[in-house]
DNA sequence: GATGAATGAGATTTCATTCAT
DNA sequence: GATGAATGAAATCTCATTCAT
């Protein structure tokens, strides 16, 4: 991908996560990376394309660091490792995190993206519930439900409610949880 | 207050639910309630004003509806209802939900309400807190946060993650793990 | 006059005078003066009139003042006391002369006080020219059209260039010259 | 500059001078100049940045126009040469004067320019007084503000209140009266 | 005399997108 | 690949004026 490209990606996601998509113009995309309108024009059809693909580009990055968890340990052992994962990313990438939620709930965007946020939710699923299958298959979808709202929660608790969030402590009640839990 | 008044906070409403705040339109609001562009700037300085009426007025609702909880019961018998009260509204009320997720959300709008925002997660907190301290002091603040972080991850993940989110199912969950907690 | 009429002409006089008569809204004139906009309907036909009734007046008030010079005093007594009339209004009624000057000179309202703002300025002339007669008739005109040019240039000066306009110093050479002045 | 860019000035300065800051629309300037609104905010950021574009611009060409008085002649022969200027322009660029005067006068536009306006016109004292200066340092400040005062009250008076003025008369008396200076 | 809700035309400004170079 | 002038539709907001009460 060509450096100016890669730019333009950069700088438009920093953007959307801070201003929102719609409050972020074109214009301050092409001044923010230094590039021309021409240029953006160039290589994206559209404001709307550069947005899905940051969306779909970011779904494989989610998948290649869940890959890293090794399935071969027990699965509380996996479960942790999940949860340190979650953890660790909302603390060093929050940007990241309010990228998503906005574009999520914000229903023009999320109508873009309905099809690729289904896709990642899916892929999301699979991937706890797959560890959750190990302990319980009776319980391994309500649990998956479950953990998946608890992260959730505490991501939108954690960046968007509360300004003294006490993450650490959520995450060894969270860690403590399931760790006690039941084959 | 006016009809008209009433009539276009109503609509405004509707409409930042469906289409979120920045792609709704003051012309289209006039549409939709029947009225003027003038009449709207007559009895709202802005189109923001429009917002920050409307989440306001949604807090002091939330404020009454909780008010309805019954503290002389005992705190399970209040959990079950604190519970019982938001899965009903989150089936009855679905837009309300989808507003108030999308301005939290937006940059935009989340800054506009700051201050609310936070006034009311307040409130929030401490309404459930209460319910917690009679359990167990020791714990009654890690215990709201994680209730609080499981409504709202509940909510997120079923008004916008997952199209057949098994609802009923979650709630069982929830009702029966906060009837086992012990004082 | 009715309280209210006066009071929305008084209110009218100053916001014009400091923001303009484009910048002053109707709405603005309504709050400050504590009246409704029906009232200032009931009262004058529209905004345009109220400014008319405010030129007009103004140079009834003018003529007035002007009647008060002497004449059977000796011509360089009332050329002194016409000088000393004008810096006198200067500094104690600032904001009038601000308010002829911009609805002079601001198309819009100019166009509207053409007739008045000639019939002014040909009371005016006439009044100054009267005293020039009595030194010389040969030079009067051009006497007359002098004095009335030092004056507006002064005023203009004093009240929109210089900040720290020696107003005194500029008054006393003036005066100097007209008692100097030979039949 | 590119062509568009400088109708769009040519023709704002027109309008301006014609109708008025306030009446002179977005609209009717890119009418006027055949280019679309889009065209002007890409150049100008507001209505506003053209009027400030327009005004420094002016003062840039009228320090340049000063320049050209030959400071090496006799310095009654430099006041004959400036008021020779002031009133050829003031035949030849009437609307020039005329766009000065009411941006001046009216509260929004001058206090947009207020930075602006005192900079020229201490530029112009200054240019002035330097002629003085070789006449009478004593009386050379009191005599540059009456001869501005001067030029302003004839081109107010030629400019906005009498239809018949007498600039030649006028001009002759003016110039009479600085040869006549005494060192 | 007095109110203020209501209108609608028109103002400034924003912005995604196109296109000639 | 790269520029930035240019477009035009649509956004928010203003405001003199009207009118039912």
């Amino acid at each position: 991908m060509s450096d100016n490209k890669e730019k333009v990606l950069e700088t438009a996601t920093k953007l959307f996560a801070e201003l929102g998509f719609e409050k972020t113009s074109m214009a301050l995309i092409c001044k923010e990376a230094k590039v021309s309108k021409g240029l953006v024009y160039h290589h994206f059809e559209s404001k709307k394309s550069i947005l899905i693909e940051i969306f779909t580009s970011s779904t494989h990055k989610m998948i290649e660091s869940n890959v890293n968890i090794n399935d071969t340990i027990e699965p509380k052992g996996e479960l942790k490792q999940l949860i340190n994962n979650v953890f660790y990313q909302l603390e060093n990438d929050k940007l990241f995190f309010q990228f998503n939620l906005n574009i999520m709930f914000q229903p023009s965007t999320r109508s873009l993206l309905e099809a690729h946020i289904k896709e990642r939710a899916d892929i999301l699923f699979k991937s706890v519930k797959r560890i959750f299958d190990k302990i319980s298959l009776d319980r391994s979808e309500i649990l998956t439900y479950t953990l998946l709202a608890e992260i959730d929660g505490i991501a939108l608790n954690y960046l968007s409610v509360f300004d003294d969030y006490p993450l650490q402590m959520i995450k060894a009640e969270l860690l403590n949880k399931y760790n006690k839990i039941k084959k």
